[in-house]
DNA sequence: CGGATTCGTTGGTGGTCCCAACGATAGAGG
DNA sequence: CCTCTATCGTTGGGACCACCAACGAATCCG
């Protein structure tokens, strides 16, 4: 297989691993966006889910959950803080008892177009050392690999 | 900022943020390797720092932490288990009694082995899609973002 | 009409990362 | 020598993320 990191040092080795880079830099990646959106008094999911939201007007939780691929059981406390913030509002759906039609409130966009800025801000800090146009190169390789993940489930 | 972003939908302006889809990938990846080595019975930190132990000789529990950015209560943990399934000797510094001084056993250099052996064919799963020049071009890219950090530490 | 499925919710587990405090030991300065 | 400071290993705790099991209620399907 990989016959030339055997000539590496032991713990070489697994740093240059790509997960284990990968892992450093998607930690400093969240850290840095959690830090922005913190500010504004939001985590990581209130944005993803406020986003989510906003996009597919009222919609039932499984449904959202799936989108953004969110275990139900966390998305029902991120949807009671959002909802007890007044960012989104939850509705039976009458047309199928079972479902909570979940919509934003103005107040819920003012706060995603905030969290957006700040998340895009704290990515711009992230790849300060890249120009723009290694930028897209890493994105398009990422891409490839996420792709790769969305196959396994179909 | 980025004036791009502003047109997308709410949601894909979240989900095609190089923090977003990093995360994913590092996600797949931490998965992927943390399969493989569980297989032979381990962690990703005990992978870690078998690696470090055995590459640094005998050494203290502080440096071990320092050098693989592991926080020393955990690190404590870590080298419970490993030296519970003797992998790893803990013996106390005569030279400096508050120091731990830390080695590998042929058993533990063996179980190293299959680690890495299986942790870089988990890598070789997770970069499949790209060619052996892409996944060069990926990891220089990772690295410069990764160095950064590094530097901000200083 | 009855069985299977979906919905929201509650409960729990494990992993990663980080911080605070403690007794014990070592080193530096007077 | 002796205090002051720092480091060492350890314990305890917390926050966030990812994931799974089970439950009553409601719906769908055969």
């Amino acid at each position: 297989m990989t016959e030339r990191a055997d000539s590496l040092p032991a713990l070489q080795r697994i740093q240059t691993l790509p997960s284990w880079v990968l892992g450093r830099v998607a930690t400093r990646g969240r850290g840095l966006v959690a830090a922005a959106i913190a500010h504004e008094g939001a985590k990581m999911w209130h944005h993803a889910v406020l986003a989510a939201v906003s996009e597919y007007g009222p919609i039932a939780q499984a449904e959202l959950g799936r989108r953004i691929s969110l275990d139900p059981k966390d998305l029902v406390g991120v949807l009671n803080d959002l909802q007890a913030e007044g960012y989104v509002v939850r509705e039976p759906d009458p047309r199928d008892r079972r479902k909570n039609a979940v919509t934003v409130t103005p107040e819920g966009e003012a706060m995603l177009a905030r969290c957006a800025a700040a998340a895009e801000r704290a990515n711009d800090e992230l790849l300060a050392p890249l120009s723009p146009a290694e930028r897209e190169r890493l994105m398009g390789l990422l891409r490839r690999i996420g792709a790769e993940e969305l196959e396994q489930r179909a």
